[in-house]
DNA sequence: CTAACGCTTCAATTAATATTGAAATATTGG
DNA sequence: CCAATATTTCAATATTAATTGAAGCGTTAG
């Protein structure tokens, strides 16, 4: 994760409708959501979604897969946790032993390792 | 941290002056940065720093102090960690186990509870 | 007290983002 | 193949954010 990847993962955050995007496709998990259902979710047409899926990818935080008429989207969460590894990169300078353990731990969460599983 | 704290401290995260800023102010510590240091780091004008530093404390990501002449800027690290803890909330249902211990970590980090101490 | 310093405010301009609706594309069921 | 479904593209508009330079205000050194 080097700045520049931060910078469009923040842009991408940085709007409300995209923030509410991201944590319902958090809540979904690694199944992810078709386009149509986000869009019910977040309450837009599916054209402005569309133009916000395209940001969140953009910034690296959403992938998508086609599963016969729609795309489904899921988040990248190996992004979240590099996202916070970037914050807190140069905390701690002194002691970096005390933020390690934590960002590694974040690393290593239960919702990373596993891709490829599709439990629906 | 709520829904609109999250949000406006992605956007003053969100563009790459302010992220700068950010940095420079992680890494001086708690002891901060007086803006006009800070301008010339980053390379704008006072008068646009100070812009960007109105977004960045309405994002609640500094804090200011004056000292004599100057202002000094530094970063409110329980934000960050604020941060941390609203993008992973809902990571991991099913065993928050797993993220818990991670994310309180974060928020006990060295930087946290001593505000005052300067180690210049 | 006054001049210099450091920062902020303001107004004007420019640039970047978001929204909308209509048209286009791709996929599948029948 | 045709019609229906799901999503994307495009162009136009509206909204929001960033930059600039000049003027203003508070603070302190002398």
């Amino acid at each position: 994760m080097d700045e520049r990847q931060a910078l469009s993962a923040f842009s991408a955050l940085s709007q409300e409708t995209r923030l509410r995007m991201v944590r319902h496709l958090v809540i979904a998990g690694p199944g992810g959501l078709a386009a149509g259902v986000l869009a019910t979710k977040v309450g837009v047409s599916t054209s402005n979604l569309t133009f916000h899926l395209k940001e969140l990818e953009r910034g690296g935080l959403i992938q998508s897969r086609r599963q016969s008429r729609s795309i489904i989207y899921s988040v990248v969460f190996s992004a979240l946790s590099g996202l916070v590894e970037f914050l807190m990169r140069d905390c701690c300078q002194g002691h970096p032993e005390v933020c390690a353990p934590a960002v590694a731990a974040l690393a290593a969460c239960d919702c990373n390792p596993q891709p490829e599983h599709i439990d629906v």
